[in-house]
DNA sequence: GTGATTGCAAATCTTTTGCACTAAA
DNA sequence: TTTAGTGCAAAAGATTTGCAATCAC
């Protein structure tokens, strides 16, 4: 049995989603493990329930849809994951929680990330009477080319 | 019978509505001129169908919700309206079409706009291989405070 | 054990669809 | 007429919920 997991250029210990799940404060059951492995052993992804579900039933990892939506919500809360709101018909999930911003290609849902490094926002007014201002989302529609 | 609707600063003759329609090809039915009178005779406006559907009934126009629903997708279709995705439990329809952006309060779902003259977004890569890009929506998430 | 977590199936909510009926041109 | 548009009720999707069974501590 291997003793770590790739993700990108460096490496995580094998035990790295039972430290987060601890830090979350979040019970490191069988599916929240398999969970945690599946969205952040690799490179930083977009996931929806549904392909998200798939992809652990593929992988042999019994879990049901229910407990898919409380996993990636948990997660949520937990900081773990930021939800992305570009399409009315679903909701995707990213692992990357840093500072960034999206390309979203219409015709087939796919999200891709734009480092937030280098995009600035200028010219905004003030938050309205009342209000606290929260993340800025920028979403950069695109469609293929014919 | 009144001659004119107040329209912000401006006014707009009855007879407007009707015109809108039939520059976008849509025939004037008796439920399209109410929508449309309903949408474009105030200021500017972001509803959800459900809305519009309750504002109608209240103001004593019989209309089907699913008939609402062919409206504003034929409205937005025809440029009239332009969709605005923020929120993953319903679809808003705003009535400005203009160059914008937004403020979303999330505790009460509301969206306030925010004038696109002045705000720039700086430091975007193109777009991704093959893609064209489109629009550009910056969403101000903000929350009412304590 | 005990309380948190899971799975299932049913429920909910928004939006879409099929189709007979009605109205505009 | 002829064809587009409407309403209804059913269907479709995504997400949530209730609750008994199961698991982590």
């Amino acid at each position: 049995m291997v003793e770590h997991v790739v993700h990108g250029k460096e490496e995580r210990p094998y035990g790295w989603a039972l430290q987060r799940l601890r830090t979350a404060k979040l019970r490191p059951t069988r599916q929240r493990l398999a969970l945690a492995r599946l969205l952040f052993s690799g490179c930083d992804r977009h996931v929806t329930a549904e392909v998200l579900h798939g992809e652990a039933l593929t992988q042999g990892i019994r879990v049901s849809l229910a407990t898919i939506y409380n996993s990636l919500h948990q997660f949520t809360e937990a900081g773990l994951l930021r939800q992305v709101v570009v399409d009315g018909a679903r909701t995707y999930f990213d692992t990357n929680v840093g500072d960034h911003h999206h390309f979203f290609i219409e015709e087939d849902g796919v999200l891709l990330d734009i480092p937030g490094s280098g995009i600035a926002v200028s010219g905004l007014p003030e938050a309205p009477e009342g209000c606290t201002q929260g993340r800025i989302d920028v979403i950069v529609r695109v469609n293929r080319r014919a």
